[in-house]
DNA sequence: GCTGTTTATCGTCAGGAAGACGACTATGAT
DNA sequence: ATCATAGTCGTCTTCCTGACGATAAACAGC
């Protein structure tokens, strides 16, 4: 390496990105917020912000997390348990271009969040709102209407990394409130995939997966039709083997 | 956002560094290069550099990549054929401290490529080779023996995300020459996965997977016994149901 | 040539998992 | 009471895998 003269290197910002997704209304939904200012004033964009100069990756994605939705997020590293939304690094995004005034690379990252309630409106966003993830991607095609910079890309990324993820891991309960029926679990797959899951062979499948789902020991009816018994996420984290997605 | 006052946000240098692994000798190896200046002077270090002021993370660490080695990197993104490593995105390491002298956030890459000569010492690393992932990352526990910076972080998490990958993509024929026998992608296998796998099984899985190999049209003796078909990789990348990793 | 060794390749069989789907149960709505 | 809605348990068939026997084609050494 090049000795670290200030000089010898370019100079960067860095920031962070979020995508963080939700299932609302059986729809895979992202939050997106209203940009103010220029450029692509008045268009919607992930929200993010700079990472700070004592400040870890992940620590500045946590914390732009709460400034934005008042989520607190979970760490996977810590076994610390609660309502704390999932949170890991998807990937980071530097092209040259991708800010027309400066050089700003983006560490994007994923969050994954129970159904909340309307969002709140905090720090530098002017208004907030939970959109399909397939209106947001379809908007891109009519000019003007699509997410800011590159954000349609990382969107799109992060929805893939999810759609894939819930293949193999539990993560799916992370859509989920702590306690939820099989049923709930099984629109979660159905609302991220876009397919329908057979009752049945779903039920079979994840009860039958040692360590994926726990009792809770209670029923519910939130949904009519027969109580069904309330789980809560169990400590497996690796599904195997995976739960597979329809192919057609 | 706040406004792009270059005063309001502190200023990162970027880095590429790279995992490049290989498997030699039934071994699964990663390459190392000598750090010629302090910090970590004299220890083992992952390649890598400061990103350009105009370059694209990718195409810096495709350079990089080329001045460590004289690999040309084969983006996954275009069909472009030939001879080239598979280059990846890994993650990106942020920690205020990783770097004693200042603030580096490093875009780590995954590179896996075929059996190389010996490495070439180019740019401005001082010696380079290939070095076995289990020795480097037990090398960690001796004090002053592990690799600089939070690399053997890094290539830990390249290890892992190349485990995981052959799994469910075609991509262990990134490990192999251009044209190879099913026993050679076999031994790929084992050795990244560090485990026996039965050379029948893995035969019918492997052939009886629509698009993972074509037959070139001829047969090798090299490794002895039974003369062996040679294939290449076919133009499947996902596999699916994926290739089992043993779970003893 | 014969024999043993090595590697490749084909085949068989049992067990497990998944898709398709029938049947029954327990609620609320009309 | 009847219906609609969801949840839960079983059955059957098919596919895939792991275990392993058997054969084929090269080479080394006697």
């Amino acid at each position: 390496m090049s000795p670290y003269d200030p000089s010898a290197f370019p100079p960067f910002a860095v920031t962070v990105d979020l995508v963080v997704l939700t299932v609302r209304r059986h729809a895979l939904c992202a939050l997106v917020v209203r940009r103010g200012e220029q450029p692509f004033q008045g268009r919607w964009a992930l929200p993010g912000g700079f990472v700070r100069g004592d400040e870890d990756l992940g620590a500045a994605a946590a914390r732009e997390l709460a400034e934005e939705t008042g989520l607190c997020a979970h760490d996977p590293a810590e076994p610390g348990a609660g309502n704390g939304a999932h949170l890991e690094q998807l990937a980071t995004y530097g092209d040259p271009k991708r800010d027309p005034r400066m050089r700003v690379v983006s560490v994007a990252h994923l969050v994954l969040a129970p159904d909340l309630p309307a969002p709140r409106a905090g720090g530098d966003a002017n208004s907030a709102r939970w959109a399909p993830v397939d209106e947001l991607l379809a908007a891109e095609d009519e000019p003007g209407a699509g997410l800011a910079f590159d954000h349609a890309t990382i969107l799109a990324d992060g929805v893939e990394r999810a759609r894939s993820k819930i293949e193999y891991s539990s993560l799916a309960t992370a859509f989920c409130p702590p306690e939820f029926t099989v049923g709930e679990l099984r629109r979660v797959y159905e609302a991220v995939w876009g397919v329908a899951l057979d009752p049945r062979n779903f039920h079979r499948k994840v009860t039958g997966t040692p360590g994926f789902l726990v009792p809770a020991g209670g029923t519910t009816t939130r949904q009519g039709g027969r109580p069904a018994q309330l789980f809560r996420a169990g400590g497996a984290t690796l599904l195997n083997p995976p739960m597979l997605r329809p192919e057609a």
